[in-house]
DNA sequence: CCTAATAGTATCCTTTTTGATACTATATTA
DNA sequence: TAATATAGTATCAAAAAGGATACTATTAGG
């Protein structure tokens, strides 16, 4: 059955995920469960404080990952995913299957083209 | 089974539904099944021409949609769905389900704040 | 007293995305 | 002959996103 375009919810899933770096933060905390920030920061190849601050802030917004502050000195915080945001695993699972498979397409219509 | 972040391919997946117009055009065609320009820019409250060839273009690089122009004048072009853009319908599908649950979650923490 | 470590902020700049508006080509119709 | 319809382009401006860099607080350790 059709989605009626007038009552499309799909960007607010989409809000989420988009944004530079979100995809791989989140695959970093599904994957070891729970990372501080700068386990993040070293997992995640290129990204600066200032973006990773930003990108967890808002997911924590949304409730797809918890934010643990250890009083230490020097700080410890910790992230992970909230049971909330676990039901976004199955769509990211399918969405990297999905572009997995688009890559090949890619690939193959390139080839295409160049005979 | 966790995703490899290093692997990750949820961000070709998200690159094609990413543009401010791009779900309600698909919403549009999958529904429809073909539509010309004008019916399109009708259907999407707001989007202007350009907007609306610009994602039309992108979609159609990916080869989600195809284009069909008839040598008439004034001009006819109709877009549809590929076979090959069909298989992203239950990625839209999965989306908007957790989209309508995330709205409502959403809804009930407002409510809960300002309690 | 100086340094190191962690988790950030603050500031400024560049790039990308989006939007508003005006313009084009051309056969048909009045 | 002038207006109309369609599917676009072109140009300029505004806004959003992303990036580089420097700075902060605090305590433990040497």
């Amino acid at each position: 059955m059709a989605i009626e375009p007038e009552l499309c919810k799909v960007e607010d899933a989409l809000g989420i995920l988009v944004g530079k770096w979100k995809p791989i933060i989140l695959l970093h905390l599904f994957k070891k469960g729970t990372q501080r920030f700068s386990e993040l920061k070293r997992n995640v190849p290129g990204i600066t404080q200032k973006m990773l601050t930003k990108q967890l802030r808002e997911l924590e917004d949304e409730d797809i990952i918890e934010r643990v502050v250890y009083p230490q000195v020097p700080p410890k915080v910790e992230y992970s995913i909230t049971e909330y945001g676990k039901s976004l695993e199955p769509i990211l699972h399918a969405m990297h299957e999905w572009g997995t498979k688009h890559t090949i397409h890619k690939q193959q219509k390139l080839k295409e083209q160049n005979m």
